[in-house]
DNA sequence: TATGAATGAGCATTCATTCAT
DNA sequence: CATGAATGAATGCTCATTCAT
């Protein structure tokens, strides 16, 4: 199938891939260990079983590597909040799934996401002097982005007041937070969270006075 | 009035929280400016126009000076949350005022407040590695307290669902963080801000069909 | 012409010269542009468009990349300094003349000889934990060669003073070379130059009292 | 005599010299060692006796260290070079009492006038990417200063021809320089080198037929 | 033999902290 | 107690060289 002059670019792009993916392992793990100014290149090398310079082969500095992983996880935590094929249908269950796949997916990386929170992953603000904040702010809008078209599908389907402006995405995103970041804590159970969570964003915390369910 | 014996002591300690004072002010403004890394002793020092030595004749270390400026402001915000004697009674009015000068005062203090996010002021995380961590929780658990107290006393007054556990206090919190956070990125009315929060916490984001206001 | 056999050696040696040409070419651009320590191989390889590893496969070091260029530059313009069939019989004109060879081919490779000064091609000392010191010595050895020829030669013909030891050797080197820096700065007649080196060297800078010519 | 107030300053003041002047005297003879490149901040602080760090508060980096070092022999090496009150009035052996000195003065720091020439003390040429090279072009301009002033003196005094440009100054510049750099290789007379040197400045290496002395 | 990614020793530089004055 | 120069451990990054393909 392949052409033969196909196959070693396709196998160096496998290697290349091999390497990185194992430099974000090791950092992620590193990371997480002993947070970001802790973490030396040294340990996350020898964690990959590769030398320094190979790290450098790979990612430009430090930062970098902090970076792609920041987003790499916030795209595939991003990716467990888009709506899937079997979703249920209605608004309320539907985000209930959608949130509690967020959050299993946070109790995996989770030791990392406490660092990630640190460094502006759900932050909205970049640290002065970090020259990886320009990337961190796509991710905070990619974020705000998929909140944004889910607030607008549940107006769009009558199931959230249309109230102008970025209130209700940003609401939403700090209830979601909330729960993410005690997630981080310790571990909880997702699909009761999310319902908790779903509920709350709905309907506030105020007294139910003889309200329908 | 004073005993003469008891004037020196007294103007030393009152030179002590001069110094210790100006060393807060000029690490305040070197945080914001340049992120906790990037501040150097000798940058705040020579903001606050003394030596280093004499930082360190204030404070232990550099990490011993976030923590004292951490747990200034954090004490202040709270105090802003903490009911006074003249605002109003019902709870929503109640909360909203107090949310306001919330907001007021992190707008105050902005620059500060974003690298406080990433130290984890609001964060209910530790930096691993951060030996000031200790002394965040602390704060964290003080806001968690404050946020406490209030869902308390509004299922006292029958205000807000009596639901157990933590799920309303962490949702509370989140609701406030996530407006704090976005006041830190641009300037907005402390006024009408807490009046979408408490809106939303208490009633949450779903289409209110003919819902009693 | 060519035996059958001997033809595919041949083309092999004309591969290797052809690579070992590029790579000494753009040794000399990137010398040239960044110096020795601020050239990297790989800057080399890339500007020759091949491999670092091929460059390996030519020299032993960088070091020897170095070397071999001063070798060939140290030849070729020891080589305008020999006598030529053609050049005038008469001592100062025929010197005249092979020193003005030498500044136009030192003005065709400026740049390098900037560099190729600071690291001894005329310097007779050797920067100590440089390698390949040896081989320079060799060169400044081969230019004190052709000199001393020259310098014998003018003894023989009654045009020099005949002084014993190296004096006039290293004093015709040193015109030489003020002279050869000063065109490394600033682009000069080679043939006026010439006269004046000439002149200087041999007549001195004293006041000429009523001297014939 | 003093003020007391002054004493403190002038104290501060000898103690910083002591230390630049401990620096500048370890980094001549770990330059003169292993040359520039081969020379460690760690060692030239080993052999003066202090922390690493130390340097660093004397000195911008480590080109700082060569410039300054550079400077500093290339200033006393052109007071040697001054007229002195005592030296002879005629020009010849004037210029000789002169050139003497300066003899004396690079043999006593041999190892490193080595290091020096390869970085352009003599050179007139600046290495490409040296930050360095600024301070040095000074130097040079330095000399060719005193040469000229020399040469000047000459002509004035009629013992020079009145040659335009800058010939003579080059001429004399590469004179010096040529025996200079041979006594780097090895120790020589002074005084009958320099007599050597001004005998073939001002008269060059033609045969001197029945000339008078 | 050409290739170019992996290697890892090596080193300049920083900056929190100390302590003699 | 204020001062600020001295300290030196700590670490990111470079780049000549190797070697499997």
């Amino acid at each position: 199938m392949n052409a033969p002059g196909a196959s070693l670019p396709r196998r160096r792009d496998e290697a290349r891939a091999l390497f990185h993916n194992a430099i974000l392992d090791a950092a992620e793990a590193v990371f997480a260990d002993r947070g970001f100014h802790g973490a030396r290149i040294q340990d996350i090398a020898k964690r990959a079983r590769i030398a320094v310079g190979t790290v450098y082969n790979h990612f430009d500095d430090k930062d970098a590597v902090l970076a792609a992983l920041l987003e790499l996880r916030a795209e595939e935590m991003a990716s467990q909040l888009r709506p899937r094929r079997d979703d249920p249908r209605p608004f309320a269950p539907r985000l209930r799934a959608r949130v509690a796949r967020v959050l299993s997916y946070v109790d995996a990386h989770r030791a990392f996401f406490a660092i990630a929170n640190e460094h502006g992953l759900f932050a909205g603000t970049a640290a002065p002097g970090a020259r990886a904040a320009r990337k961190r702010l796509r991710q905070v809008e990619r974020f705000r982005a998929i909140f944004r078209a889910l607030v607008e599908e549940g107006i769009a389907s009558g199931d959230l007041e249309p109230l102008g402006g970025d209130a209700v995405v940003r609401f939403f995103g700090g209830t979601i937070r909330a729960f993410v970041l005690s997630s981080i804590e310790r571990t909880s159970n997702a699909e009761s969270t999310a319902s908790t969570i779903v509920d709350l964003f709905l309907h506030g915390a105020a007294r139910r006075k003889a309200r329908r369910r």
